[in-house]
DNA sequence: CTTGTCAGGTTGTCCGACAGATTTAGATGA
DNA sequence: TCATCTAAATCTGTCGGACAACCTGACAAG
C-alpha cells in the first residue's frame, strides 16, 4: 500500500493510469488477493485512486489526499506550537470574516457561548470545552464553512494537550489566567459585534499570540528541564 | 462504515471502547466479512479505530480524522471560494512568519521562485506550477512545516481550476494580468527580504484579496449567466 | 500469591468460487 | 469495407471456509 502511494503521489503513476490487476498485484508482491484488496480500497478511501468494476482501478485524475497531522507519538511540544500556528493563522482571519459577515443570530451565538464560559469559571470549572466551543462559534460566524470544519480538525489534534499547561498553575493563578483569557474574549466579541474587522483581527491575535507564547516557555522549561 | 463513522464521531461509541467482533458485525449487518473488514480498514486508515490482533477493534483513545475537502461533483464555484479565503487566511500569515523568521538560503529560494515566474511569463507561458511554487516557497520559509503542508493540500484542490479563470481573457489581457501579479508578487519579496512582516503581510492579503474577487466576479457572472 | 498451561475467542492472511460489469475479439450482415 | 451484434475473456465486488498468530481468561500447580 505504501508503494502504490508512493507511486502515485511521487508521479510515477500518471493521473487517469490504471494500475495492475489485483491479480498481477498478487504475483508481483507475493501477497494474496485479500491483502492487496486491502492496500487499493485504502487509497481509494484517501482519494487516490478510483476502481471501476469489471475494467479496473485507476489513479484518480486529482489524486489529493486527505490533510493529516502527524501521529501523537511524535508530537512533542514544538509539533504542537506548529499547529497552534497554524491555528492562529486561520482563526485570526475568521475573527475578521465574523466581523464582516455575521448576521444577528450567530452574534447571539458567540455571545451565548462567552456567557458558557463565564458560567463553567463561576462554578470553578476549567471550561476547556467551552473555550473551544466560543472560537467554533466564531468559525462558524465567517459565513464560510471551511473554517469551523479545519478549526475542528485542528482542535481534535491540539485540544487534548491543554490541560497540562493548566495543572501547572497553582490554583489562584489559574483562576485569574482564565478571568485574563475571558477578558481577551471580550474585546474579540467587542470587536465583531461592533463590524470591525480591524479590531477583531486585532484581538483575536494577541489573545492566541499570548496562548502560543505562554505555551513556548512552557517548551523551553520542558526543554532545559528535562530533556 | 458510515454507520461506524457515525457512532464513533458522534460519541455513542466512546474512546476505548471494543466494537463488536467481525462475525457480531457479519450477522448484525447482513454481509460477510470481507466487507465488514474492509469498513474497519477503512475506519483504520483514518484513526478512528486500532485493531490488535487477537483481542479486537477499539475506537481510537482520540479519534480525530483526516481534514478532507468535498469532492470535485460537489465543487462549485462557491466551494472553492471558501477554500480561497482559507488559503489566503494562511498564506497571509506565512508571509509575516517568513519575515520574521526566513533565513538567507530560504529567502534565495523565494527569489529564484520569482525568477521561475519571470522566466515562463517570457516564454508566454502561463506560469501555474511556477506561481504555485513561489507560494510554497514562502510557506516552507516559515520554518513551520505544517504551512507548506497545508497550502500543498489546499493547492491540490483549488490550483486545477485556475486554467478555468485564465482561458477567458484574450492574450492581451492575460498577459497584462500576469505581469500585474507578478508585480504583486515582487512586493511580497521585498517584505520578506526586507524583514517586515506588517508590509509582508498587506502585499500578500492585496495579492489573495485580488485574486479573490476576480474569482468572485467570476462566480457571479457564472451564476446570472447561465444557472 | 505467583506461575505455567490450556482452551476459547479474535484478528490477519490465504484460498477458491461466483455474480456483476466491462472490455475485446470474432462473427455476421449490409 | 464498414457497422453491428454476440460471445468469450477479464476484472472487480462479494461470499464462504480455513488456518496461523495472538490475546484473554480460567484453572491447576507450586
Amino acid at each position: 500500500m505504501a508503494r502504490l502511494a508512493a507511486d502515485i503521489s511521487s508521479g510515477r503513476l500518471a493521473p487517469g493510469a490504471r494500475l495492475p490487476t489485483e491479480q498481477a498485484l498478487t504475483e508481483a508482491l507475493g501477497v494474496s488477493r485479500t491483502v492487496v484488496r486491502e492496500a487499493v480500497a485504502a487509497l481509494r478511501a484517501d482519494g487516490l485512486v478510483v476502481t471501476r468494476r469489471g475494467s479496473g482501478a485507476y489513479v484518480a485524475e486529482q489524486p489529493a489526499g486527505p490533510f493529516r497531522i502527524a501521529a501523537p507519538r511524535t508530537s512533542v511540544l514544538s509539533d504542537i506550537l506548529d499547529v497552534m500556528e497554524l491555528r492562529l493563522a486561520v482563526e485570526v482571519e475568521a475573527a475578521a470574516l465574523a466581523a464582516e459577515r455575521s448576521n444577528r443570530a450567530e452574534v447571539g451565538a458567540i455571545r451565548n457561548a462567552w456567557r458558557a464560559i463565564d458560567g463553567a469559571l463561576r462554578k470553578g470549572e476549567g471550561a476547556v470545552a467551552e473555550d473551544f466551543a466560543f472560537h467554533r462559534a466564531i468559525a462558524e460566524a465567517t459565513g464560510n464553512s471551511q473554517f469551523p470544519r479545519f478549526l475542528t480538525f485542528l482542535g481534535s489534534h491540539v485540544i487534548p494537550r491543554q490541560s497540562v499547561r493548566l495543572s501547572v498553575d497553582t490554583s489562584a493563578e489559574r483562576r485569574a489566567y482564565l478571568e485574563r483569557i475571558q477578558h481577551e474574549h471580550e474585546r474579540i466579541v467587542a470587536g465583531i459585534s461592533h463590524r470591525d474587522p480591524a479590531e477583531a483581527r486585532r484581538a483575536m491575535r494577541e489573545h492566541l499570540t499570548r496562548s502560543l507564547e505562554r505555551y513556548r516557555k512552557l517548551a523551553e522549561g520542558e526543554k532545559h528541564g528535562r530533556g
